[in-house]
DNA sequence: TTCATATGAGACAAGTATGTATCATTACGG
DNA sequence: CCGTAATGATACATACTTGTCTCATATGAA
């Protein structure tokens, strides 16, 4: 998993290496290179689907709900990750349409902070929903890296996004 | 250099037929694939190295001159995803150092935004210098996919990284 | 025009990735 | 203990990429 995000391109034999099992095995579970990196895409959808809805919607502010959107997203980056970087290539597939419908899902989140009046009224929601998509990518790999702490990487995207890094806030 | 950008093990045919060239001449001019990706680094860095010095800080506040940096390296965006993408993998080069070197300079702005009480104290550098990165990347994209005016991308990056996208702002 | 240089097209060998098949070994259930 | 299924290792054919080379052509200066 980690491998292919990382590089895309990886041969079959590093995917094997890495995730410890014989090339031959992986090619008894999928008929070819591109049914793996589909089997992959379902799982890290999957994933992250959960992941959202297990977020409880009612009677929170939408600023909370972002907070825990950004909670839910940091630990599944790598899984995130793979999908910004394979899905794209995979248009059509079933694995592309879901990464499209998870964007669309950012976009409904980002009409409603409009409404709710949180979101600024002149930014572009295709910006705002951007920024989300950076932000979680940003945290999971400043989290990665050691550059802040696991705790504190949500709310420090979350905190970006509403209102930014200056002193006034 | 978008092909490149876009899928950083392109094969040289594929290159040389967006280049609009034949591959032998690719060979004649470069030695081997590693030294056209240096070379390819080097002009990119070279560019946006010139985009940033042509910068006044003279009389103008952190703010201001985040904004230039943003209004310049925008229109830049591939030459600058290509670095990202390219010059981690090439470390120890002439490439890597140079890219190394951008971030510093990155990172010492951001500490003069922190003497300057334009950042906050709590926001960890690291974060802000990646933010910087983030914004520069997301703001090309948006340009590119049509999603914001050229114009306003620059200005939309700086407001994000100043005081965010909510309407207390 | 004539000569030198640069280019495009293509052939070629070596290395690597893909996909298939075979065989010995291991693990697991009856 | 035995038989079945899954696995690892390996060999193999095919295709792609890399890097080198050659040859015909075009461009440009003298």
């Amino acid at each position: 998993m980690g491998v292919l995000a990382g590089n895309p391109d990886a041969s079959l034999a590093t995917i094997a290496e890495a995730a410890g099992v014989g090339r031959a095995t992986l090619y008894r579970h999928f008929p070819g290179r591109n049914d793996l990196i589909d089997a992959i895409s379902r799982q890290a959808i999957e994933e992250t689907d959960a992941a959202v809805r297990k977020i409880r919607w009612e009677n929170t502010t939408s600023s909370e709900f972002l907070l825990a959107v950004f909670e839910a997203m940091v630990p599944l980056g790598d899984r995130y990750h793979f999908l910004m970087v394979m899905a794209p290539a995979a248009v059509g597939s079933e694995a592309g349409e879901a990464y499209a419908r998870q964007l669309r899902e950012v976009e409904e989140m980002m009409h409603w902070m409009r409404r709710d009046g949180t979101l600024a009224p002149d930014v572009p929601i295709d910006w705002a929903v951007l920024i989300v998509d950076s932000l979680i990518y940003a945290a999971w790999t400043a989290v990665r890296d050691g550059s802040v702490a696991p705790r504190h990487a949500a709310a420090l995207a979350c905190r970006t996004f509403l209102s930014g890094l200056s002193r006034g806030g």
